[in-house]
DNA sequence: CGGATATGCAATGCGCCGGTTGCATTTGGA
DNA sequence: TCCAAATGCAACCGGCGCATTGCATATCCG
């Protein structure tokens, strides 16, 4: 078995998701995204814990990963949620999960005979 | 809005698990045992790039995160994976996608009107 | 027993991440 | 025009994450 197996292309590709996401005040960023729409950074600064700039570091490496988007309005940046990249994770949980559980099936039937 | 809302003790729990998720050498573990089932960390590393000791250290990050476990069997520790968690995540996934949709129906209607 | 295999423990190094502070720049509006 | 609001840019810093190396311990087996 190799690096080249497994999948390793597509794992490249799902960790830096992961990776943006697992940060807390990203994640709540994300929530608060998805629950009160698009909103600008200082918008989304109050009612975050830390500073205005830490969030829009955030945005960055949310835009990053492919997770959120910006617009231009007046003076203001607008952040809103780019869900492909979101689907394209869950999905890759979701395929984990299948191959987990034929595995354990293998692991069953050979056990068992 | 304060950071009682938006599900925030939620977010405090799914960002760890995404967190260990979020590695390239923790993700291809994760590929790994799904596609080959239960290896002991011998296994694991040959077909991995780094050390012995960094595979040691991403499974114990894997186990805290709840995302595997491990059986010792006579000499070695045998690991597996832990579904609940990854589940857990996906759903998660699941609900921000709702609410952003749900968002953008309110926004739709709100510009409609 | 004794060697080989599998793992555990510990110290160390270094880069990057998350956060702050200070100041500059752009834009809206009275 | 002039001020305030919203954001951009840059430097700085402490800490932790990822990985390594070296050595100790446990376990299997001939």
């Amino acid at each position: 078995m190799s690096l080249h197996s497994a999948g390793w292309r597509e794992v490249s590709r799902a960790a830096p998701v992961f990776a943006a996401l697992g940060d807390e005040t990203r994640l709540a960023l994300v929530a608060r995204l998805s629950s009160e729409g698009p909103l600008s950074i200082t918008r989304l600064t109050a009612g975050s814990a830390v500073t205005r700039q830490a969030v829009t570091k955030h945005l960055d490496v949310l835009a990053t990963a492919g997770l959120v988007s910006d617009v231009r309005r007046g003076r203001e940046r607008i952040w809103e949620l780019e869900l492909e990249q979101m689907e394209a994770a869950r999905t890759y949980l979701e395929h984990v999960s299948r191959r987990w559980d034929a595995a354990l099936d293998r692991l069953k039937q050979f056990v068992e005979e």
